[in-house]
DNA sequence: ACCCAGGGTCATA
DNA sequence: TATGACCATGGG
């Protein structure tokens, strides 16, 4: 790591992925992430926030509520215009209506929650990964906030913070820095049990810093990241 | 007016 | 394998 003077000194021992969960969650506290009633609302958000600022997420899950279609069987029964249409404030609405309901399909064809509750945590994340418009960040989002599985969930926010941290290389691939990031915590020696909640945690806190305080272009003040802000002067 | 948001797919080289 | 275009609404 390249910074100097007293600060670094205070931010050494903290130089690490846990190190820096623990200053997040000092700083910000437990987040009890995912912000959703049931498991099945947690897999429609993850879908619906893709590259999308939750706020619009929130509108588009109101709407399906209101109409009663916050469940597999009516999202994969109704027509794709309809629903296209309830979830139009979270944009990308054509694209998310079809993966949606291809979602949808696709779990119910499988059984639904309690039959997918019992496949191992690789199979299950595998089987994610062949979902039309499922790709490797809303898998994890399933895995680990649906299901409970230990995987760490990587975002745009993690990359940047990460690598402005110079704790791995820029353009890093999603699998690599998943992988550090989870290796980081089992060298903590935390059971299967203790890994989920310090993965559901640590995601959370690390949207929830960057909204609050390290956005792209604002700078970053008192933060608890100190010299290590990714946002820092 | 511009940038950004809790990505993923598809075509192209 | 690695870029680039495309998808689209809403807030700062």
């Amino acid at each position: 790591m390249v910074v100097a003077g007293p600060v670094a000194v205070v931010v050494a021992d903290r130089l690490s992925p846990i190190g820096v969960f623990e200053a997040l969650f000092d700083e910000y506290g437990p987040q009890h992430w995912w912000p959703a009633e049931t498991p099945f609302e947690v897999m429609v958000g993850a879908i619906l926030t893709q590259n999308t600022a939750w706020t619009n997420v929130e509108r588009a899950i109101a709407n399906l509520r209101r109409c009663g279609a916050l469940e597999p069987e009516a999202l994969a029964g109704i027509d794709r215009r309809t629903l296209a249409d309830w979830i139009r404030p979270a944009g990308y609405f054509n694209v998310k209506a079809r993966r949606l309901q291809h979602f949808c399909r696709w779990y119910l064809d499988r059984g639904g929650y309690a039959v997918l509750s019992s496949w191992q945590d690789e199979p299950l994340r595998a089987a994610l990964l062949g979902v039309h418009g499922v790709g490797p960040e809303t898998a994890d989002d399933i895995l680990l906030y649906a299901f409970e599985r230990p995987f760490f969930v990587v975002d745009a926010y993690t990359r940047r913070l990460f690598v402005r941290l110079g704790l791995v290389d820029e353009g890093i691939a999603y699998e690599a820095l998943r992988a550090f990031l989870e290796q980081a915590v089992v060298e903590k020696g935390r059971d299967r049990e203790r890994r989920v909640e310090c993965f559901n945690e640590f995601h959370a806190l690390i949207v929830v810093h960057a909204k609050t305080r390290c956005r792209p272009r604002p700078r970053c003040g008192d933060c608890p990241l100190k010299s290590g802000c990714p946002s820092a002067p």
